[in-house]
DNA sequence: TCCTTTAGTTGTGTCAATGACATTATTATA
DNA sequence: TATAATAATGTCATTGACACAACTAAAGGA
């Protein structure tokens, strides 16, 4: 918490309805963040959703796709990769074994622990996860046509965003 | 590939190897607009997707959201719901009926085209898309807290993005 | 050793969504 | 007016996403 918070939690000396200036600089930024934040989902969501398009490219489903791109990072056991993606166990099983099917990943033993088996791709996964990135991280052409400090700052302000 | 590629493949005359202070530059904005928009895609796709919060909170499955709200602009008839959600007539209608059956929405005589029926969202209705778009508009704490100039900057270049 | 926990799999079922196709009402057109 | 096109709907088969229950194999603790 900062200390500016005090002055904020209520209406401040002599405030008709609690909105000075201070006030109104905050409500007017909270205005602009739902603003952006909008106006990101229209973006990404509604304007350039590249999932069909991955998934038409590559051929497969897009959970498929996101599995694909989870294990470029390395081998990683069925059960966190589960994790990582949201879905239960059974259900990885099925991505996993059509992945496998493909030619795109395989079921490796785990040293630490025989139970568990390590997912790991195999070089066409590896180029396939590659592929998907290249098409998912094309940006719009609004995008690449923006100012170069447009660019920079919105670059900034993400990079803060995922921090 | 070949050694020489560095020389054969770029622009033409007059150029050292194609990258003079400003082809670094439009590579570097290229780069920064790679990283913003995969930086974005990570935030709004695996972050902060509230397709399951809203879903979840209305009752019924994100696709009928996403009519709803699309809805909520006016009356259209449901050829051209269709259109704009991207799917089929046969399974628009599937969603409408539901809608109707929920009394969020009615089919209304098209005085234009007796063949058609326009799509109307009932006072409910209207409730419901407006408590979709409310949740779906939360920032994430991390936007709310980043410098009121910084949202400002985010707020403006989003816009020129949507233009 | 017995018991419990955990990783993965299999089996089953539900819901969402698409595509092919037929039907009916209503327009538009030759 | 006969005919073609269009809007909405209904039917059916299929695919994908995903959850839950039940099961097997392997750890690991008492």
């Amino acid at each position: 918490m900062d200390g500016r918070t005090r002055e904020g939690d209520g209406p401040a000396e002599g405030e008709r309805g609690g909105s000075g200036p201070y006030e109104a600089g905050r409500s007017a930024a909270r205005a602009a963040a739902v603003r952006a934040w909008q106006g990101m989902n229209t973006l990404l969501m509604e304007r350039h959703n590249r999932r069909k398009t991955v998934a038409d490219a590559l051929g497969m489903s897009f959970s498929r796709v996101r599995a694909l791109r989870r294990l470029a990072a390395g081998p990683i056991p069925l059960r966190e990769l589960a994790e990582r993606m949201g879905s239960d166990p059974p259900y990885t099983t099925v991505i996993v074994d059509d992945l496998v099917r493909r030619g795109l990943a395989e079921r490796v033993a785990n040293p630490a622990d025989r139970r568990s088996k390590l997912v790991r791709l195999t070089e066409e996964g590896r180029a396939a996860a590659a592929r998907a990135t290249d098409i998912m991280s094309v940006p719009p052409d609004a995008l690449l046509d923006l100012d170069p400090e447009d660019i920079e700052a919105l670059d900034r302000i993400v990079a803060k965003l995922l921090r």
